[in-house]
DNA sequence: TCACCTTTGAAAGATATTTTCGGGGCGGGG
DNA sequence: CCCCGCCCCGAAAATATCTTTCAAAGGTGA
């Protein structure tokens, strides 16, 4: 006769206040502060033994374990796992509001949430956007390119030295320019067979378009990446990448999310390029691996201590 | 001190599954076998008790402890309990979605969604695992710092370049150094008041370290940016700030998912300044937006011929 | 091969949970 | 009005669970 009689039912999961208010009448005087104080603050009693809530509650341990198992669990420790779910579940529930803007005074978590969450927008958008049979005719050019030029200034530059980087890494020549005037010089000894890239959000930025537009008069095949696909360097652009624009604000210039865009961009066409030239970029990966191993110190892995 | 460091921060969320990739490396086998098991199914062991995930694992109770406080938690209750709580936020929201590795067989839009999917969850990781106490107090040493001074080799370099232009364009005075040698002797200028950063990946790079050391022994303030918080870059450092460590391929080398995760932190770190020198970063913001405006040419919107 | 350091599990020790047991309040009957 | 008995309740014992300690096993470099 000792059995539960709230009966088969197995654990709740989320149901806990609706099992509190339906049980709380056959609830003894004490057993009802501590449903109550379980059902008006799940996290803050799953911090808390078994003597903690009864201290809270101003009951006893006997009671607490009562309660737990009036409520449909074996035992206390049941109960509060439980309650850490539900308490987890409430927490992840009010978590999409941060689509606000980013505020002066929000503080350092916010800003981390929220940039987390436009920068992964952002990449949702870019793939969504991105028109993957241009992609792949950009990829088709990479990878029989007999030599590759990179042109982007301040933060498209550092995209471009990312996308040059990468590729020397599978053994293509390739190179990032920032300097105007040497990227200039160095498209004009562009021909055919090779491939020249020009990096603009803007679209506009004419030390960028230059190079590019003199790459594409010496017959080179070339490719844009920006973010606005109707601007100037589309001109001389035979095969368009267009990043997303996010929306920005003072504290969140432009440049981080199309730097997150661009670079997306830029790693699809890397591994789309190591796909087709796999029989050389698959060991030159490797030889990259193995001769960066020496300027890593042994200790780095292991010793916790110090 | 054997206290592990890793921990100011409190027990993470829904982080867990991030911080087992994070700090695998730095676990014994034993104990990667608990880190795996949790990983693996964190519905079913919470449910266990110590002594059943320690057979279930084939190990012994101590080293489920064990693993329990290198994950961040006191014990192994706690872990428990954040166990239940990821179970039933997987349970009520949204699917495990695992994604497929890259092949080199993949057509080039799912290379796209592959990357573009990998690359938000790195983002979530590295929002999820970031220590907002260490981020807040990194911030607040940029925000007085009289000068900055990043270092960083390969593809971290870039990101340390993001960072110093980024802090050039609010007023700040930082450089980002590539060169190991330059770096040194640079690093040795640095006195209190001053910041130096040390990005790398593996936490173990020699020619980001020396250079940090020699800033930390001339008294300047040190943060390191590093996948591995364990490794010898973090004697050095005063603020430790850890990436996010997405598990790679063949076709999706680690600079990828490690560099999204540098540059979330990085933009965290730049806005935090921001914020905190609002009264002359804004206005050096504007004058940086003012001053590049000639570098576009006018036709840039609109005309979509051609 | 040896010395040293790390890792590991068994068992002792500390906490937390569950059960037991008796005191005490409350309502009904004398 | 008082007594009786039932049920609620909490203190403390009993048990389960978690944590710490310690020594042996395993590996590594000289």
């Amino acid at each position: 006769m000792k059995e539960i009689f709230a009966g088969g039912a197995p654990p709740a999961p989320a149901a806990l206040a609706a099992k509190v208010r339906t049980l709380a009448p056959s609830m003894t005087r004490s057993m009802q502060r501590v449903a109550e104080a379980v059902a008006a603050d799940p996290a803050g009693c799953a911090a808390l033994t078994v003597t903690g809530l009864a201290e809270l509650t101003g009951t006893s341990e006997a009671t607490v374990v009562r309660t737990a198992r009036l409520l449909g669990y074996p035992g206390y420790r049941d109960l509060r796992l439980a309650l850490a779910g539900l308490a987890a579940q409430q927490q992840s529930g009010r978590a999409p509001a941060v689509t606000a803007d980013i505020a002066v005074d929000d503080p350092i978590a916010d800003v981390v949430a929220k940039l987390a969450y436009d920068e992964q927008q952002t990449l949702a958008d870019t793939a969504a956007g991105l028109d993957t049979v241009q992609l792949g005719a950009a990829v088709g050019a990479l990878a029989v390119a007999r030599r590759v030029e990179v042109y982007g200034v301040a933060a498209s530059g550092l995209v471009a030295q990312d996308l040059a980087q990468k590729l020397l890494r599978i053994g293509h020549v390739a190179h990032a320019h920032s300097d105007p005037h040497l990227a200039v010089t160095n498209a004009v000894t562009l021909r055919a067979k090779d491939v020249a890239i020009a990096i603009t959000h803007s679209g506009s930025t004419g030390d960028v378009i230059e190079p590019l537009r003199v790459a594409f008069e010496h017959g080179a095949t070339t490719i844009a990446i920006t973010g606005r696909p109707d601007g100037l360097v589309s001109q001389y652009a035979d095969h368009i990448l267009t990043t997303s624009t996010a929306r920005e604000s003072e504290l969140r210039p432009a440049a981080m999310s199309s730097r997150t865009s661009q670079l997306l961009v830029v790693d699809c066409l890397f591994v789309g390029v190591a796909q087709r030239t796999y029989e050389t970029a698959a060991p030159a990966l490797a030889a990259s691996y193995e001769a960066l191993a020496h300027r890593h110190r042994s200790g780095g892995d292991a010793s916790v201590g110090r």
